[in-house]
DNA sequence: TTGTACGCGTTATCAC
DNA sequence: GTGATAACGCGTACAA
């Protein structure tokens, strides 16, 4: 068989440089001391051939990609940013690459998953964008992964990083309550299925079980975690329902300013008639009118985070089965609050 | 040589359907018909092994890899996430992976791209990514690439994708002189060496031309493009200058929200006191108090664009050199309007 | 310290 | 329509 071949080869460096291919390969990898002279010789052949090895010649020798994939639902939200470049950066200080595809659970069963051990040596799976058996699948197999604001499927020990947000969300909304004396405090939550989005409401209702008062699901209404969403929902909430509220909590920021949006232009003032509060800290959440009080999640720490156990996990470092990062409560003025 | 390889092969599934792996390869591949028979007898051992084709050995044995690159400075703003998903759309729907990677020209010499020929099979990058010399050194080895948000270094034909900037940043300006009455527009422009950030300074300077207005030095600013930057320049030309202003003019949407923070603070009043108008229209623009009046910048269209500038180009078909996409102005609170 | 030769998993050529 | 087998470019055990 011939096949043109444009590109230059370890076997042109080797004779350029006057010496075997091994002697090559040894010298890229240091795998082996060469003679300073051959070195030389080496390191000028490269120079001046132009060299790179060629990736998927290495891989497929050494069965090893130097690359890691990250599997995420879309990427439209501003909250991948940090993310991505949180992983992006500990991948590239790792000499590896970094491969990102999109993938919602729900897509046809029988798709091939873009990213998997045929391609990456591990992967970093966001939340809900890889269904139970398809982890369970890849981890039987050996395939080393990290789970994102996901937790592991039960009976599994998948390593996985997420965040403090029960206990944070509960702490808010009791600042809404004693610190700005609200009681009736309409909950936008998000997608039933997500984790985060649970927690949330959790720490939401034991905030007002703190305090005796009565939940009501009347105060409860879904944003999706969508700000276009949570924007239609509050302005039907304000035109269908009677039910009366001095304040909103959110599930997360993108929604908090559907929110105040819908709120300001039914011409109710915030914070002075209602209290605003979100969760995520976005980059912007602290430029808009009113800055919002929030959580922070500190979103670039956990890719950089899930990246590290990612690493520790290819060269069989012990893992932490489950990493929860600190969130911190972030005051601002849309609570009420002057800062 | 022994190697242990947990994966299943060609060779498995060649032996348990009971025919030779060309077979195998021929039917995965679609290179060739089989027999329904044996069609059927493949896909149930494919199904029994759970064989997925092992990319390295696929792209050794081709020559192609299947993966495409994108060379970003970083991905902190904002203006990434809509970016890398056009690209990614279009990326997944050719069947390709998306490999993405940042590095800034400034970079060490000496680095080795961590993208290149060696990895994908051509990639897109992003302005100011590259040295000019880096760019011609991969185009004259034929490796595909397509530029975004930058020209093509003289003498060279590469495909690039970019936006339409003066004319709109022209008439947006014209927008604020005519039917604003705003005569004094401070501009806050970007960095020096960011083309998008110098057609809008020309925009920007045209707009006063036509309507006699003398530019003045003392009126513009550095944001960098960056929102704290931007802050920072204009509370200390607040404090710094006497020169008085009606308007502020960004080169970017980012720096326009910094802009209106410091103008707050500082007690004037946004648009009464003072118009302010961007550039970019990010996806939050609309929901800022108030509302941002901008420039529709169709980021993720530009990636789409490019992408499908890439593949074109990787199929051999004609390609423009040049494609800019035209920009929109979005009228909104900030400027003084009512909408 | 250096060279030879084989194998990594796949595709593609040639014969049947 | 199917099988045998030589490439693809590199790493590495083994020999020298």
């Amino acid at each position: 068989m011939t096949r043109r071949s444009s590109s230059v080869t370890i076997r042109d460096v080797a004779r350029e440089a006057g010496v075997s291919v091994a002697t090559i390969s040894r010298y890229i990898n240091q795998s082996a001391r060469v003679s300073d002279d051959v070195a030389e010789r080496i390191e000028l052949a490269i120079e001046e051939l132009n060299y790179v090895p060629h990736a998927a010649a290495r891989h497929l020798a050494t069965q090893r990609t130097r690359v890691i994939g990250l599997l995420l639902t879309n990427m439209h939200n501003d909250f991948f940013a940090p993310l991505v470049s949180g992983i992006e950066a500990v991948v590239q200080h790792q000499g590896y690459n970094l491969l990102v595809a999109t993938h919602r659970a729900d897509s046809h069963l029988d798709i091939q998953l873009p990213i998997g051990s045929h391609n990456t040596d591990g992967m970093i799976v966001f939340a809900d964008s890889l269904r139970e058996d398809d982890i369970i699948g890849l981890h039987r197999n050996g395939f080393p992964i990290v789970l994102i604001h996901r937790s592991t499927p039960d009976g599994y020990e998948i390593p996985s990083v997420t965040i403090e947000n029960k206990d944070a969300t509960c702490r808010l909304v009791e600042h809404l309550i004693t610190d700005h004396g609200r009681k009736r405090i309409l909950f936008v939550r998000g997608p039933a299925n997500q984790e985060d989005s649970q927690w949330r409401e959790l720490g939401y209702l034991q905030a007002l079980e703190n305090h005796d008062i009565p939940r009501d699901p009347q105060l409860i209404i879904c944003g999706e975690f969508e700000r276009e969403v949570a924007y239609r929902e509050m302005v039907k909430f304000l035109e269908d329902s009677q039910t009366d509220f001095d304040a909103v909590f959110t599930g997360d920021d993108d929604s908090a300013i559907g929110i105040v949006n819908a709120l300001v232009e039914a011409g109710y003032r915030v914070p002075e008639d209602i209290s605003v509060a979100g969760f995520d800290d976005l980059r912007l959440s602290a430029f808009l009118t009113p800055p919002l009080t929030t959580v922070n999640a500190p979103t670039e720490l956990v890719g950089r985070t899930a990246a590290e156990q990612l690493f520790d996990l290819l060269t069989g470092k012990d893992v932490d089965p489950i990493i929860l990062l600190p969130t911190e409560i972030v005051i601002r003025r849309s609570c009420g609050c002057f800062v």
